[in-house]
DNA sequence: GAAGTTAGCGAACAACGTTCGTGTCGAACA
DNA sequence: TGTTCGACACGAACGTTGTTCGCTAACTTC
């Protein structure tokens, strides 16, 4: 601790981790699981590195590239199966939720795949994993390669939906139930004479939980599919 | 023109269209249009308005609700219909590609609906008359309820996905042959022991312009509820 | 020990949304 | 007709953001 000149650079203390491009994403996904996407700004990530945002542009070209590579961290938690032509649709069901607590994890992130098609490593086994499960389902692969689109979009957009919930009231538990009050109270609040059935089915439009009615969209459309493939 | 002291003041010069909410909303949406949302500032409404960033806080909360209201002007050109039982599938059709059609003509505004879900006017509009189209088409109320949140996501999605499309290669006409061909390049070069579907069928998975998946989304859908309603 | 490559980092730049205080206009009032 | 007043407009500024530029300091290699 002598105090003269003392250069006291980085290397001094104590064997503080290297910078890295992981580490860099370790620590982005870290803010994001406790404070959302929009907390995570390059000064941020600088900071919890003990360090300068200018040092992170050596392994990381650009925001919107740590972004991809955050999310395609995040895509390869989701475990995968091997498709089963018996319980195929079952299989759907659990890959799909993998990828929505996947994004329920990180708040926000969800976003980045609403931004763009992914091309990650991670993002395309998970829609090569898809793919073969529907094939196995016997949907024709032009149905089945388009499908995985939809069922993506639905994902995503349905984890986009439960972050802004969370957001918008910002508390914990017992939230969710003030949110959907709110929502129904809007409803039944609007003029009669003009949004009739919005007013009177107020109760159906806020009902089912988010898990109940992505269910329900995932489970609806592979009807569709199923019914098609049967017409053909 | 006699240049003494010469205060020279907004109000001398011919005309200017007075400030207002209207006014700032069509500024707006002529850059949005133009140049895609992300243009849309602040200081660019201002200066195309020939004033300051500032005095558009008279008229508008903050940035977010601008874009909430531009949202609800474009929802408003939206035609709707009166629900037919005898037409009702194509009805759907009709208004989704309404509201898609709406969105593409201002890039990047898509985005916004992503965001959160719309409470305006307008969207709920549209959200009350897809409803009664529905109910007319024999939809259960509760199925009809969740369906529309469902559709409107992916009319949301696809015209997001299509801003992707065009902001990626910003070129014109014959840009929408390039990034097909740029896509399908991606997916057969891709490692075939590792991806052996996508790069199999890269050309299913590029198949198609956009209104044929679009369609095909909606009427898959709407099968599946066809098929679930002729079950229970 | 000297030279060369590279990581780290403070400072700065441009652009953003938003706010504050001041000025200036048109109109109402005496 | 002269004065006052309230609303509107706007320049300047603040606090953020992502990103870039050079300089410093360290490690590696002769």
């Amino acid at each position: 601790m002598n105090a003269r000149t003392q250069p006291r650079s980085t290397r001094d203390r104590p064997a503080k981790a290297p910078l890295s491009e992981n580490a860099i994403v370790d620590a982005a996904l870290g803010i994001a699981q406790v404070e959302g996407l929009e907390a995570v700004t390059m000064r941020r990530i600088a900071a919890k590195l003990d360090t300068g945002a200018a040092s992170l542009y050596v392994y990381v070209r650009n925001r919107d590239e740590l972004r991809r590579t955050m999310m395609d961290r995040v895509a390869g938690t989701v475990p995968l199966v091997t498709p089963d032509p018996a319980r195929w649709r079952e299989q759907v069901h659990n890959l799909m939720r993998g990828f929505r607590d996947a994004l329920a994890v990180y708040p926000g992130l969800a976003s980045v795949l609403q931004a763009e098609p992914p091309t990650t490593e991670n993002a395309l086994a998970g829609a090569e994993n898809l793919f073969g499960i529907l094939l196995a389902g016997g949907i024709a692969s032009q149905q089945a390669a388009w499908a995985i689109d939809i069922l993506m979009l639905i994902v995503t957009a349905t984890a986009a939906e439960a972050d802004v919930r969370r957001a918008a009231g910002h508390i914990t538990h017992t939230d969710r139930d003030n949110a959907v009050a709110w929502m129904h109270d809007t409803f039944t609040g609007l003029p009669a004479e003009r949004f009739p059935l919005l007013v009177e089915h107020a109760s159906e439009l806020v009902a089912g939980a988010g898990d109940e009615r992505f269910r329900f969209a995932v489970d609806t459309f592979l009807d569709g599919l199923v019914s098609r493939a049967a017409r053909a």
